[in-house]
DNA sequence: ATTATCTATAGATCTATAGATAATGC
DNA sequence: ATTATCTATAGATCTATAGATAATGC
């Protein structure tokens, strides 16, 4: 009753946070309307979420379970790629959503999670690390740094690729998330193998 | 004279608000500390600085210059491998020196570009994105996205292994950098020539 | 005389906290 | 009786702005 309560509450402000910040601006806005809007006081705010960014931690929370949903599903033995992509699609889907509020939700969500440095607290962190090890298991990884590493820098194209595309939304977000999966496999430099659009669907590491 | 004490005072916030961010936090200071340490009144810190965070994005322009210095003594003729580890050199020497301010002058002034997005506000985004187009120019860089998106994304790996290191200092930070750069380069997919270690000092795209 | 730089300060907004209310546990 | 959730509010800090001062341009 009182935990039933509680979580209506936080998610009244939770959707509230949102309208006002699509309307206002993250920077912009003030906690009295966001309270007001849930019909809660002010303090109310403040007992669910120490500061208005930490609102948007939950949103990429929120898009991370979003990314993760189809992963579940993927066995074991899927290909670095396979992976990648799934959890692109999932992002896309979601952020398509919620355009304006890309770029306040990563940079924020960047700092709040660098600090705490847990690999635990997000879900997607930790189960995207854990197919980045089996990978490296299984030798479908390259050595240059640690699978937990590697794994990080995956979320982090994925991030640049959001913000790019909210600054300057050209082409679908999905199409701009996929390419910058097979930057993230294949890199920058140009090669025979390297055109891009091959290895998009190519199965392994695909020589000639 | 006008401009002389102008950028004087302005200079005396700049070094007075690093200094308060160390001890306090950027989150934590307060703006008047900051304008008393420069002993000016808090009004004139409004007067040079929209916001405290915008402190941070002055810091991130000067270690910019740190690493395009020596980028400029590099023949056009460079190799990408050269552009990109001559210039985490000079990060890696910048913020060696400034470590706890890591982490919040790359999120805020990520932030901070993000929403700007000019490419020349930044001598460095410029001066980079120049290089990338000489080197897709020769036939240096795989087609997968466009010159200057591609180095917007080899930045976004340096921002990414300052992160990383700022929050678990581990190897060097150079080391650190430059491993980053060699997965810009080769992509994390296992393959012949992909170990890393191989491909940091090999000059061409160095099958085998 | 005009303008750039800076100060003093009023009003807005936030943050911290003492206390009210109602659910929970004994 | 104790504890979790929330409110009311005092004090801190910020933001906006009217005005003072001194350099600049004519």
């Amino acid at each position: 009753m009182r935990d039933k309560q509680r979580e209506d509450t936080r998610r009244r402000l939770y959707l509230a946070a949102l309208e006002v910040f699509r309307r206002d601006g993250v920077a912009g806005c003030r906690i009295d309307d966001i309270a007001q809007k849930a019909e809660v006081s002010r303090a109310a705010f403040y007992f669910h979420f120490p500061t208005k960014e930490h609102v948007l931690v939950d949103l990429l929370r929120e898009s991370e379970v979003a990314g993760a949903r189809q992963l579940h599903e993927l066995p074991e033995s899927a290909t670095l790629e396979q992976v990648l992509f799934t959890f692109a699609e999932g992002l896309a889907a979601f952020w398509e959503k919620e355009p304006a509020l890309i770029v306040d939700a990563l940079t924020t969500s960047m700092k709040v999670t660098a600090v705490l440095d847990d690999r635990d607290s997000s879900a997607l962190r930790g189960l995207l690390a854990k197919r980045f090890r089996d990978l490296a298991a299984r030798g479908q990884l390259a050595a240059t740094l640690p699978p937990d590493v590697l794994s990080d820098f995956s979320t982090a194209y994925m991030l640049m690729a959001l913000i790019s595309w909210a600054s300057a939304p050209q082409a679908s977000l999905e199409g701009m998330l996929k390419a910058s999966m097979r930057l993230f496999l294949d890199g920058a430099r140009a090669s025979p193998g390297n055109t891009g659009a091959a290895s998009a669907v190519a199965p392994g590491p695909g020589k000639r």
